[in-house]
RNA sequence: GCCGCGAUAGCUCAGUUGGUAGAGCGCGGGACUGAAAAUCCCGGCGUCGGCGGUUCAAUUCCGUCUCGCGGCA
């Protein structure tokens, strides 16, 4: 009988819907988000394969084609006939962006939609989640130029020099940014001096997709300890699947563009290479910085509070994680 | 059994000519709009092995005990 009272407000509720908002003809995109090593991957292909949808990565270094082991790509065999996007589609030499991304998946989110199916967002990178969300502005072609321009400037006159410029310019950007924080300094002012407005104006205008679709943002949650276990874990395997060869080639036949020299894995192998350390050093090394990126990753997630968590025991397998998903989605879907 | 050496932050250790201590690593927290797996910021009271003695005051000196390492028997 509770069930039939329920089924009752369900359709009042739905009826009411209909009459106002547009809200019931929002299409749907799911995302999947949390640390790294999270199972992630697994997890989606299940959840796409029960749903209809199609998978758009959202993460910075899986884009990159021939970094495959260190960026704990995800193998052909793996997708199990599940379409990826944003996936191997550039040389390590190329570059890569947040504006870049958000251009690309607002195209594929429309293309899937036409195809009747949904759109699943996979990934660890938080900022990208964050643009796609809420938007990004934009940006003037000549930026670029001027970044470079700064950037010696920075080299020449010390970054001091810089900073207070900012502190004149855009008094707002500058009590946000650290003193220390050349990245963020040599931006506000390349856009300073690109859009002729501040930074954080532009910043307001701005529109992203947590609006305009039906988003479902999931969390994957898991206790540290656990995490920590796990990415050692995996660095391991790494090794074992052939990582110094990888990035060995890598080495040999790219010249690593700036945003995919950060990837983890790579660069501390070619410290090796140089003869800065051992391969044990390497080795810890990269998993402690897995770590702590799993860490920073948490720091991102955690102040979004339009996620939904889904907690992660350690004997839960991808299926039952994908279950837990499904099972919460099943009534918005 | 004897002789050395050591015992200080989760780990490796520094240090205090006696006035209750600090680096590195690890770890924790945070910021974040075109390199974001990047960039940057903040975070260390710990019975200085136990007990006793000297002293105004001991983690620092002395004695003793416990444990660890090395050497000699």
């Amino acid at each position: 009988m509770t069930r039939h009272k329920y089924k009752v407000t369900r359709h009042k509720l739905q009826a009411r819907d209909k009459l106002s908002e547009k809200k019931v003809i929002k299409k749907k995109v799911i995302f999947i988000v949390g640390p790294t090593a999270g199972g992630k991957s697994t997890t989606a292909v299940i959840l796409a394969k029960k749903i209809n949808a199609e998978i758009i990565s959202c993460d910075s270094m899986q884009v990159y084609k021939h970094m495959d082991i260190a960026t704990a790509k995800i193998t052909k065999e793996e997708m199990q006939g599940v379409k990826h996007h944003l996936i191997d589609i550039i040389d390590p030499s190329q570059e890569y962006n947040v504006a870049l991304f958000r251009e690309k998946v607002t195209r594929f989110i429309k293309e899937i939609h036409k195809k009747k199916l949904i759109p699943l967002l996979v990934g660890g990178s938080g900022l990208y989640m964050q643009i796609l969300l809420d938007g990004i502005f934009d940006d003037n072609k000549s930026s670029f130029k001027i970044r470079k321009k700064l950037d010696a400037k920075a080299d020449e006159k010390g970054l001091g020099v810089l900073y207070n410029r900012l502190v004149e310019l855009d008094p707002e950007a500058a009590k946000a940014i650290h003193s220390n924080d050349r990245r963020r300094i040599i931006r506000a002012l390349e856009v300073f001096y690109s859009l002729n407005e501040p930074i954080t104006e532009a910043k307001k205008k701005r529109h992203g997709i947590w609006n305009e679709y039906n988003v479902l943002l999931y969390g994957l949650s898991i206790e540290r300890k656990l995490l920590y276990q796990r990415i050692n874990e995996r660095v391991d395997r790494m090794f074992q699947d052939g990582l110094i060869r990888e990035a060995e080639s890598l080495c040999e036949n790219y010249s690593l563009s700036k945003s995919a020299s950060g990837a983890l894995g790579y660069k501390e192998l070619f410290n090796y290479f140089k003869g800065e350390y051992d391969l044990i050093e390497a080795k810890r090394l990269i998993k402690r910085n897995t770590r702590r990126y799993a860490k920073k990753q948490m720091t991102w997630f955690n102040k979004e509070n339009r996620i939904e968590w889904i907690d992660v025991l350690g004997s839960d397998t991808p299926l039952e994680i994908a279950g837990k998903i499904y099972k919460n989605a099943e009534n918005k879907l």
